[in-house]
DNA sequence: ATGTTTCCACCTAGGTGAAAACTT
DNA sequence: AAGTTTTCACCTAGGTGGAAACAT
């Protein structure tokens, strides 16, 4: 409902690194999952304002289907074209920011709100803490929520304390991204290799003959 | 003030791992300090009790000189003994912990509260954030302080909101020690490969000959 | 000489894309 | 055969004791 980025009926949500999400949006964002799960890149990272700074909220972030559909990318034209029904996403519980729960001070000071220890994982099976269950070849939309919650909740009770309609969302067009196990877009296996220090191309494998 | 442990006034700080650190205390603690900074070994853990849940706190370390001597190693004997007289401890701000500000329910709910990222430096000139400068080859032993703040409090704040009048604080014997920039005794060194999964001795370097 | 400090090879820990393996 | 997933060697990042260097 927020959809400009902007502001919500009166807390303020405001997507970061903005230019680096439209630069993988151009190409058509891929997004890697695998068993053990994988971090996002870019990473969401969000700026809070107009929060009360002697109230107590949480950050979370969960996942919406922007449809139902399957895609394949199709490499004579080396574009992403629908292929078939997907599955529904399954119910997942929110990743819920380490920060949390904190005062409206602390999230407003913070120059940046940091989503990078998510995972997201295609393992239905093992439900490890701190990761998204997705379908591959699926198109996705993570979704920010600010929600105020008692100064005595603990880490503990977070889980139950979440409770979407006493809470405030943004989601923005341009983290869009289809979920892959193997990228399939070389331009964005560049730009991820030239972006993300831990994402290096191997070198020449014939150093043992030497 | 505290000495024994429990009970402050009315904020209960309690020491964890005490085994461990009276393993250590037996052997006479050695703490190594280096230039760019290290982590102590035993880690100063505690567990909170008796704080308001509604009311938010600052948790903070910072270090106590037991005496005003040097100590050296002397090797026949196997034991510290006193060496002359050491330099006083220079005024530092203390090591606040990250998990800085949190209500009393927070702060209650954590099996452990670890200061495990502390470093401690002999490297008067460069002040980096998270370090304590202490002098080598003298005592000290830190010191754990729990103040009540505002609740719009930031870590940008937390500095100036340092007021240890206002605060309760507790030390423990058991974690005494003399800091070193090498371990003398060997014992300590053997205990803490043992415990420690970075401390590992060196394997035979004879191998590049092959 | 001897006591003290710095430097560095060896670790742990864990993220990543490409090759290998697995489907269908 | 072609699409998809898993595995794994190669990275980054950074903690650690011992050897080497530095004092005095």
């Amino acid at each position: 409902e927020v959809g400009l980025g902007l502001s919500c009926s009166s807390i303020t949500i405001q997507l970061l690194q903005t230019d680096l999400w439209s630069k993988f949006n151009d190409l058509g964002t891929e997004m890697i999952i695998t068993k053990n799960g994988r971090r996002m890149f870019p990473v969401v990272k969000v700026g809070l304002r107009d929060l009360h700074p002697h109230k107590t909220y949480m950050v979370y972030l969960d996942m919406i289907a922007v449809d139902t559909r399957r895609y394949r990318y199709v490499y004579p034209s080396s574009r992403w074209m629908v292929a078939g029904t997907g599955e529904p996403l399954g119910d997942h519980s929110p990743y819920i920011h380490p920060d949390s729960p904190s005062t409206g001070a602390q999230w407003m000071a913070a120059p940046s709100i940091a989503f990078d220890r998510l995972k997201l994982t295609n393992n239905k099976t093992r439900l490890t803490k701190g990761q998204i269950i997705l379908h591959s070849m699926q198109k996705y939309q993570p979704r920010i929520w600010v929600q105020e919650v008692d100064p005595s909740t603990t880490c503990a009770d977070l889980p139950s304390f979440i409770n979407p309609s006493q809470a405030e969302s943004a989601s923005f067009p341009e983290t869009t991204f289809i979920t892959v196990t193997a990228y399939q877009n070389q331009q964005i296996t560049r730009l991820k290799i030239d972006s993300n220090p831990f994402a290096k191309g191997f070198r020449d494998t014939t150093k043992q003959k030497e």
